[in-house]
Parts: C-alpha cells; structure tokens; sequence
DNA sequence: TCTGGGGTCCTAGGACCC
DNA sequence: TCTGGGGTCCTAGGACCC
C-alpha cells in the first residue's frame, strides 16, 4: 500500500487571549491539536502526527519529532534548547550540499550555528540571514493561502535510453497533453516554454523560449518544444530523459494591448 | 537511494535601455 | 568612440522540498 502524506498549517493566534504569553498560547492550542487527531481518526482512521509552536519552523520540527501519532509543543522559552542537539540538516532548506559546505566550517550541530560569529554567506548565499534566523528558532514567515501555480511541467525517465525519433515524439505528445490539460484546469496559458532533457551520464540541459502571446494547447507546446529541440540540437546522443514546462502562467486570452495613437 | 516526478527559489551572465 | 552606472528582462543551471 502506499504512503500519503498530508502536511497543513494551522494558525490560531487570532484566537488566543491577547494578554497571554507566546508559551501560554502555545499550551493553550493543546486541546484544538487533540480534538484534530480524534477526529481524524474518528473520520478517516488514520493517525496523525501535529505540532505546536510559535511559527511555523518549529511547528513542522515539532509534528516530525514523535512521528506516528504524535502531538509535540515547543514552547518559546525552550526553542533555543531544543535546537541545539540537532543536526544543521534538520533546518528546512539545508540539504546535502549546504550541509556539507557547513561542516567544512566546523558547523555540524544548530548549536554550533547558534555559537559561531563567522560568516555564512559563502556556504549559504542570501539563505545565510534566515539560517542563522532558524538556528534560534525564528521565522516569521505568513502562512500562504493562495494556490497560484508559478510553473507547470512534465518529464519521462526512458526505460533504455533512446534517440529513436518515434519514441520521443510519443513522450513528448503524451507530455504536452498532460501539460495542456493542467494549463486548462488552471485556466492559464502559459508565456515560457521549456525543454529538458538528459543524458546517459546523467548530464542534464534545458533549453526555453520566451513567447509574445501565451500558448493553451498541446499542439502548440509540442511544436516549440520540438522546435526548441532541433535548434538547440539536443538530441545528438541517447535520451535518459525528456521534459516539458511552461511558466509565467498568465491568463489564456491576454491579448497585447495597443495604445491608440 | 547510482539517481522518479513535479514543484519553488536563487544566482549569474548577457542583452538592452535610459 | 569610449566612458559610466543602474535597472529590468531573459536564459540556464543548481539546491532543495515533498
């Protein structure tokens, strides 16, 4: 059977007593987090693991700590604490390369990111003020509630790498549908067009054009994707993959605007 | 995860304009 | 003709997340 999973965010400070501390408010969204696990087991059976904070880092840190089932609250006056012991990957947005480029500066622990003055920048780039924001448990970043798409794309791993025209005009068919059918539902066209592909070695390119006047249908994002492919002259060696996108979403119809001169 | 698929955000260089 | 500087757009690639 395959996994789920669902995360969501949840924020009641609206709702709590304006003369309550951060820590008070915390523990008083306990029974809200109880009644939620209850119900949806109650409704759907199954478990669920939440988390109490003051933002959102922390909430996420908190629903991950006792994972099946469990309901965890990370006072503020704790944060500090609770973050020493784990390791810098444990911060949403340090992965396997930034990880690395911090250890090489001594750094293995959100402890030793609290403790240290040296720079960050050239390990984490513009992330490094929020990184160190994180190391005490800060963000202060709104929850978003808008669902707009910022790009929109497909991609197909081939079973043998292949160069076989036929085979790759099938993906790509199959590719531009599916993407054409997400710009629909959206009810966007899209002004960028992409191309992707990769390599047996596993290098990976990607090519895209920049167009006047926003494609909706399959047939068009199949021409310039393909059009995309023969002037870039892609497709010189065995395909491991190969991808379509579109992005700057606007809307289909948007007709360019002439001013009356 | 010797590497699947669909996303977001950031960076850096070049073109172009004022 | 070369000199400056700043701003924006486009393109390509990479890190990261789920």
């Amino acid at each position: 059977l395959a996994g789920l999973a669902l995360l969501a965010y949840l924020d009641v400070s609206a709702h709590l007593d304006e003369s309550m501390t951060v820590d008070e408010g915390i523990e008083a969204a306990r029974p809200l987090a109880a009644e939620i696990k209850r119900r949806i087991r109650e409704e759907y059976g199954l478990s669920a693991s939440v988390g109490i904070s003051s933002n959102k880092f922390l909430a996420k840190l908190a629903s991950d700590f006792q994972k099946p089932d469990g309901l965890t609250l990370i006072k503020d006056s704790d944060k500090v604490a609770f973050l020493r012991p784990l390791p810098v990957s444990a911060i949403h947005g340090v992965g396997p390369v930034t990880a690395e480029g911090l250890r090489t500066l001594g750094l293995m622990t959100i402890g030793d990111l609290q403790d240290t003055s040296q720079p960050l920048e050239s390990v984490a780039g513009s992330f490094a003020v929020r990184l160190r924001e994180r190391a005490f448990g800060n963000d202060d970043r709104p929850i978003d509630l808008s669902d707009e798409r910022k790009s929109i794309s497909a991609e197909h791993t081939f079973l043998n790498d292949t160069d076989a025209r036929p085979a790759l005009r099938a993906a790509l068919k199959k590719m531009a549908l599916d993407v054409a059918q997400t710009l629909r539902k959206h009810g966007v066209g899209a002004l960028t067009v992409q191309v992707k592909v990769r390599y047996t070695d596993f290098t990976t390119l990607t090519r895209q054009v920049r167009l006047e006047e926003p494609v909706t249908t399959d047939r068009e994002i199949y021409r310039i994707a393909c059009h995309l492919l023969a002037r870039h002259q892609l497709v010189t060696a065995p395909l491991r993959l190969i991808g379509i996108g579109v992005s700057t979403l606007v809307a289909p119809s948007q007709q360019q605007l002439r001013l009356p001169i």
